[in-house]
DNA sequence: CTGAAAGCGCTAACAA
DNA sequence: TTGTTAGCGCTTTCAG
C-alpha cells in the first residue's frame, strides 16, 4: 500500500493508528527511503556540484568548506570534482555531474574556451567562482583582482618603493591576467618601470615562483615584490628567507598559515574564500528559484592586512 | 525504441546504420542519459561518500583531495559532508548518504559511541579514516598515533630534554587519546615526569593551544613541547615566536605550510593524508568487490622530518 | 538485429 | 482515510 509514502512525507491525511503501524514496520525492517528514486520521480535532485582545480589548495579547500556549509543549510548534498587544470578532465567531470542531474553547478573554470558549456546552462544553472570562463555568459562570484593588485602596488609605492617586481600564476587563467593588469596599471600610473624585466607571470607552483624570485633578485634588484597568488607566495617567501633577503618588501595575494608568525609578518591581500563560497551558493539557489535571472558578476570586497613585510622602507 | 539503450552502452548487437541514426538523434536533441535512473534500475550507485570534521583543515582537505583522486580512477563520484565535531550532525549526514544509496562510506568519526552505525554496515560498507569509532567493527586506515608521539618524545629526549610538555587536541577523540598515551609511555619509560603538570591535552583549536602554551611556559618551564595535532601547532608555534621563546624545542604531529621557513624550522611527524586517503579508497573498493572481508586496521607509516626545532639542545 | 513489456522505488492523481 | 494505477528514465528479458 502506498499509504507508506504518506507516512514518510508527513501527510496529514492518515489515521494515527495506521501511521503507528506503518512506522512499526519501517522500524522492524530498518527501512530507508531511497532518495534517488524520489529524485527520479520528482524530476529534480537537490544536490549541487562543485568543480575546482583541486581540493588540496588553501583557497579551494576553504571555498569548498564554505559551500558545503551554505549548502547544508538548505539540505543540499555536495558533489565535488577536481579539474587539475586539465580542460578535458573539466569537461568530463562537468558532464558527469550534469548526467547525474545535479540541480546546479559551481565551477572554477580552467583556462580556455567554455562555449561548450553554454547549452548546458539552459537546464542546469552554473555559477562561476573566482574567475570568468571565456565564451560563457554565466553568473560570477569573485573579487576585483585588478583593483586588488593595483592597491598592493600603491601600498608599496607609498613606502617609497619604485622597483616593484611581480610574480604571478599561469597567465592562461583570467584571474591571473587581471591581477597582472592591475599591477601594470598601477605601475604605469606612477610612471614606474613596467618594461617586463620585473615581471615573472608564469609560475603555476611554489617551486617555479621560488626560481623566478631567485632570478629577479640576482638580475633586477627589486626592493619589493608583489606575489599574485598564494601558491606563488609559498615560493617567494621561503626563497627570501633562505637567501636572507627579508629586507625585500612583499605583499601577497591570498593569506596563508603562519604568515603572521614569520619575521617580518607577511602583508597580504586576503582572498575571502568563505565569502565567495557563501555568495556563490546564494546566487545559485536564487537562480534555482527563478531561472531567468540575468548573468551577474558579484565582487566580494578584499582587505589588505598589514603585517610588516609590506611596510618595509626602501 | 530501446535500441537506444544498446547504443549508449556500446552493445555489439546493433547494426551500424541503426547506430548511426540513433547517434544523430542523440546529437540533435542534445540528449544526456540520466545516470540516476540508471542507478535506480541497476540497484546500485558508484558514488562514495566521505564524512569528515571539516574540509577546511589542512589534514582533511588533503585527505579529501586524495580520496577524490583515487575515486576518480574508478569513475566514482564523491559526495562530501562535514560533521563539525557534532555527533548529531554526523548521524544526520551519514543517514542522508545512506538514503542516497552511496556504494560506500569513508568516515572520520566524531567522539562517542557509534553502535548505531553497525546495522548500516550490512548493506553499506564503511571504512573509518584516521581514527576508530567506539562500538563499531569496521575497517580503519590511519597511523600508529601512539608510536608516533612516543618517537617524538624519544627524539627530544635524545637531545637531552627532560621537561617535555605535551599540548594536545580534544581527548574525546580516540586519536588524541592514543597520542597522549604514546607521550606518557615514552616519558615513563625514561623515568621522566609525567605527573600531569606538563600536560595540556584539551586544546581543540589554535587559540586554546596558544593559551595553554603560555601557561606552561610561565608555570612549568619546559625545555621542549610535543604538539599532538596540527591545529595545536598552529597555536603553540606562533605563541613561542610572539614570546621570543624559540629556544624551546618543538616536535609537532602533522606538517603545515611554512614549517620549513620559520626560524628555526619546525620538526614534525608527517601525517600522511594522501596515503591514508588512497589506502582508504582501495580498502573500500576491495570491500565493495567482496563484501565479507574481515574488519582490518591498516597503519600507514609516518616519518619524522628534522627541521631544527626538534634538534635544539636543552 | 530490433521491438515490446516489465519493473527498479517512489509519489501524484484518482477511485473507493 | 485508504488503496489503485500510472509513470519518472533506464535496462533486462523475451518475442519477433
Amino acid at each position: 500500500m502506498r499509504t507508506a509514502s504518506r507516512v514518510l512525507n508527513d501527510d496529514a491525511r492518515v489515521a494515527d493508528l495506521t501511521r503507528q503501524r506503518v512506522q512499526d514496520v519501517i522500524r522492524d525492517l530498518s527501512f530507508t527511503p531511497d532518495s534517488m528514486a524520489r529524485s527520479l520521480r520528482a524530476g529534480t535532485d537537490a544536490t549541487i556540484g562543485i568543480v575546482v582545480e583541486s581540493v588540496d589548495d588553501p583557497f579551494f579547500s576553504k571555498l569548498v568548506a564554505a559551500v558545503e556549509l551554505a549548502a547544508s543549510e538548505s539540505e543540499r548534498p555536495v558533489l565535488i570534482a577536481s579539474t587539475r587544470r586539465d580542460a578535458d578532465r573539466e569537461r568530463a567531470v562537468v558532464e558527469q555531474l550534469v548526467r547525474r542531474r545535479v540541480s546546479g553547478l559551481l565551477l572554477a573554470p580552467t583556462a580556455g574556451d567554455h562555449s561548450w558549456l553554454q547549452p548546458i546552462l539552459a537546464h542546469t544553472p552554473v555559477v562561476l567562482v573566482d574567475r570568468p570562463a571565456p565564451g560563457l555568459a554565466a553568473d560570477l562570484v569573485g573579487v576585483d583582482d585588478r583593483a586588488a593588485t593595483a592597491s598592493a602596488v600603491d601600498h608599496l609605492a607609498s613606502y617609497g618603493h619604485r622597483r616593484i617586481a611581480y610574480v604571478g600564476d599561469d597567465p592562461g587563467i583570467p584571474t591571473s591576467r587581471a591581477r597582472l593588469a592591475g599591477y601594470r596599471e598601477a605601475m604605469a600610473a606612477r610612471g614606474l618601470d613596467v618594461s617586463g624585466d620585473l615581471i615573472r607571470a608564469d609560475c603555476p607552483d611554489p617551486a617555479s615562483a621560488a626560481a623566478a624570485t631567485a632570478t629577479l633578485l640576482a638580475e633586477q634588484a627589486p626592493t619589493a615584490i608583489v606575489s599574485g597568488a598564494t601558491r606563488c607566495s609559498l615560493g617567494v617567501v621561503p626563497l627570501l628567507h633562505s637567501e636572507k633577503r627579508t629586507d625585500v618588501a612583499v605583499v601577497g595575494f591570498g593569506d596563508f598559515t603562519m604568515a603572521d608568525t614569520l619575521e617580518p609578518g607577511i602583508t597580504v591581500i586576503d582572498h575571502p574564500a568563505d565569502a565567495i563560497g557563501t555568495e556563490a551558493v546564494h546566487r545559485l539557489t536564487a537562480r534555482l528559484a527563478q531561472r531567468d535571472l540575468p548573468a551577474l558578476t558579484i565582487h566580494v570586497p578584499v582587505h589588505l592586512i598589514r603585517r610588516g613585510s609590506g611596510e618595509l622602507p626602501v
